[in-house]
DNA sequence: GTGCCTCGAGTTCA
DNA sequence: CTCGAGGCAC
């Protein structure tokens, strides 16, 4: 396995190490293993194999062991959890696993299941029968069967793209690995646990043995499912609950209800506080009865899951882009703990953006300790808006205040409240900077704008490295081995200032320069070469990543690949952002026309045309730009853009659009020469006659529903 | 003008 | 994950 034994050659016992060896090497091996962290932290591009990272790491302890003085701010054993995530293969899934929306008050069901009733034309009293169960709070799993035979399992990850973690679904005993009476083609999703039983006794076995324990039982197994060696993942004690599915080559019923009694009969384990709920009484009810067990389960679950129990409503209900409409969460109160908030910090974004980040004495919350917090922007903290008046969920926050602090969603720290008994009699109302903390400039407000910025663009520091760190970000260049920290460093020393430098930097700091990057701390022949090559291989990019990479205010990775759709080449998305300058202009009259484009960011795009122009030219002149394809679809009106007019008899407007939509179809509202097809109902009237002088296609909902498929 | 829905931007801890 | 706001339909 090991490759590369250059740096195990020369060493030595560590008996026999004298302290200033010992404080050499542990620094050359916090560099080291925090290199290779990053590099399989954020890139498919492992520095080392796994068994000279593992050595180095023992190493790094054995050291840390011996010399407990020494043991370093940065030490690689505080940073370097669990096994390096990426060092698993990648799976695509068939069908994007997608999270739920959620609800927090009964209110919000209510108003869940009101929109079912209007999107599915139903009258409000008429019935509609849901599902609840509890969500466990656990991580999911996707598992797919071909012919009975288990063939991959894999992460949520981005929903997208998930982790290749078969070899480890193989060890679970709850898990089939075959299925008899099985669909041919079979795609079951489910929760992976740790109850808290196993939590408690794996922890306790992990401080015998000397090793690290988890925080918490969800962290606990994910760190145990995503173990490379799949020994350790069998001996961890891992639980699951199947309650969804992908990919299915035959139907696992009509309802909700029939599918999870399915899997249950296929041997999957389900949960027993399922239940069927015909009324809305009947679903608050389970709530309230899953609450109040919630403390005896034995396992940890954070809400109850609400679905629509027919399936053909389901399918007809469809998705949004990231959840489906057909589901909801009802959250239980979230955990809370009172601290105090000992100071507010101010960090420089991207965008120029000011954002106040509270630092917090620190406190567990929900078993991860906490001790920083969002505090989003100034209204936030003062309780009002700019004009006094008060804002939903803000308060006059103070340094120095106890605050009551929990995690959104389990994640993201929040302060919900402020004790004004035990406000100290010297705190003052914060103030946020008239100037940007790390360049100086004013930071101004613009009217309507909620967020103060600094004006210094890109000669502020903060936002230089910022925007550089947004280019070299994953969703834009994502270069192999330039990372945020990388790039940070680089640009702290001048060698790269601005995205351009990036694909200079062989020539200026490569062999034969007078300053060379393998001479420069932590690099060397190999690594330099290798950030070389990785720079070279991203010249050539796809139009869109360069759009979303040049960090262009309001557009964002969606905007960006329309645009690249929109206009294909480079060249003419460049030559039309500077024709629509001027407003007058056929090339702004068809930027704006583009679905999802209005007048902000069409202004944004402009102005950075305008006064970027020389550095993104210049940067373009180093790139080789792939033009963008068209969205190869095989439905019939995909690319098409449809309108709907009169009434729809088979279904409401809303679902018409969302259908549409799905296979890839733009619905308008009104026709124009764009127009491809319209379908009308019964009552048509103006649109109708508009679409026979344009002569564009007409046809009824009957035909419509022909054509995509679904009559 | 109102009310979705989506997107962008900024966010934490491991 | 959440908030704010842009974009769009009604």
């Amino acid at each position: 396995m090991a490759q590369d034994t250059t740096s195990k050659t020369h060493e030595r016992a560590v008996e026999d190490l004298t302290t200033a060896e010992a404080r050499a090497e542990l620094e050359a091996l916090a560099l080291h293993l925090g290199r290779a962290n990053d590099a399989y932290f954020r890139d498919d591009a492992p520095v080392m194999s796994d068994a000279e990272f593992d050595h180095l790491r023992n190493r790094n302890a054995a050291i840390e062991k011996r010399f407990p003085d020494l043991i370093r701010s940065d030490s690689p054993s505080r940073q370097i959890g669990a096994a390096p995530s990426d060092a698993f293969g990648k799976i695509r899934h068939t069908r994007r696993m997608l999270s739920l929306a959620n609800a927090f008050t009964e209110d919000d069901v209510v108003d869940f299941i009101a929109g079912l009733r209007r999107f599915l034309g139903l009258a409000p009293d008429a019935p509609l029968a849901l599902t609840a169960e509890p969500k466990i709070d656990g991580l999911s799993l996707s598992l797919r069967y071909e012919n009975g035979q288990l063939r991959h399992a894999a992460t949520r990850g981005d929903g997208e793209t998930g982790e290749d973690v078969t070899a480890n679904a193989r060890m679970l005993d709850e898990i089939p690995q075959h299925l008899t009476d099985a669909p041919d083609l079979l795609e079951v999703r489910g929760e992976i646990y740790m109850s808290h039983s196993d939590f408690a006794a794996l922890n306790a076995r992990q401080a015998a043995a000397g090793g690290k324990s988890f925080a918490n039982p969800r962290n606990a197994a994910a760190g145990s499912l995503r173990q490379l060696d799949p020994g350790i993942t069998r001996a961890r004690p891992l639980r699951f609950f199947a309650y969804a599915w992908g990919a299915v080559s035959a139907p696992l019923g009509q309802t909700q209800t029939e599918a999870i009694d399915r899997l249950t009969a296929l041997g999957f384990p389900t949960n027993p506080l399922f239940r069927y709920c015909p009324t809305l009484d009947d679903l608050l009810t389970a709530y309230r009865d899953i609450e109040a067990q919630r403390a005896s389960l034995g396992y940890d679950i954070d809400g109850v899951v609400y679905k629509l129990d027919d399936l053909s409503q389901q399918e007809r209900l469809g998705l949004r882009s990231t959840t489906p409409r057909w589901a909801i969460a009802h959250k239980f109160p979230a955990e809370l703990a009172w601290t105090r908030l000992d100071g507010i910090d101010i960090q420089v974004g991207r965008t120029g953006a000011l954002s106040p980040v509270a630092r917090l004495s620190p406190v567990t919350v929900g078993g991860v300790v906490v001790s920083n917090a969002t505090l989003h922007n100034e209204d936030y903290i003062a309780g009002r808006d700019s004009r006094g008046a008060p804002i939903r969920d803000g308060r006059d926050i103070r340094i120095g205040d106890w605050v009551q602090v929990y995690r959104a969603g389990d994640v993201i720290p929040k302060i919900r409240d402020v004790d004004p008994a035990r406000r100290p009699d010297w705190s003052t109302p914060f103030q946020m900077p008239a100037h940007c903390p790390e360049c100086g400039s004013p930071a101004l407000r613009e009217p309507g704008d909620s967020v103060r910025r600094c004006t210094g663009g890109l000669t502020c520091p903060a936002q230089a490295v910022e925007r550089l760190k947004h280019f070299v970000s994953r969703a834009a260049f994502d270069i192999d081995g330039l990372g945020a920290k990388q790039v940070e460093s680089f640009w702290r020393d001048g060698w790269i200032v601005a995205p351009r430098d990036i694909f200079t930097l062989r020539d200026r700091f490569g062999p034969g320069q007078p300053r060379q990057l393998k001479n420069r701390e932590g690099w060397g022949e190999k690594s330099a070469q290798n950030l070389f090559d990785a720079i070279d291989s991203k010249r050539r990019i796809p139009l869109a990543r360069l759009i979303y990479a040049l960090g262009i205010r309001h557009v964002g990775e969606t905007s960006a690949g329309v645009l690249a759709t929109q206009y294909g080449t480079w060249s003419a998305f460049r030559a039309a952002m500077s024709e629509a300058a001027d407003p007058d202009s056929t090339a702004y009259a068809e930027l704006i026309a583009i679905d999802g484009v209005g007048p902000v960011m069409v202004q944004s795009l402009i102005t950075a045309f305008q006064v970027e122009a020389g550095t993104i030219d210049a940067l373009a002149a180093l790139l080789d730009i792939q033009a963008a394809e068209a969205r190869a679809s095989d439905s019939p009106v995909a690319g098409k853009t449809v309108v709907f007019t009169g009434t729809l008899e088979r279904m409401t407007r809303a679902e018409a659009k969302a259908r549409a939509e799905a296979l890839g179809a733009k619905v308008a509202g009104s026709v124009s020469t764009k127009t491809d097809l319209l379908i009308a109902g019964p009552g048509a009237g103006s649109k109708a006659k508009k679409a026979a002088d344009l002569g564009i296609e007409v046809i009824d909902e009957d035909q419509w529903l022909a054509l995509i498929g679904a009559s």
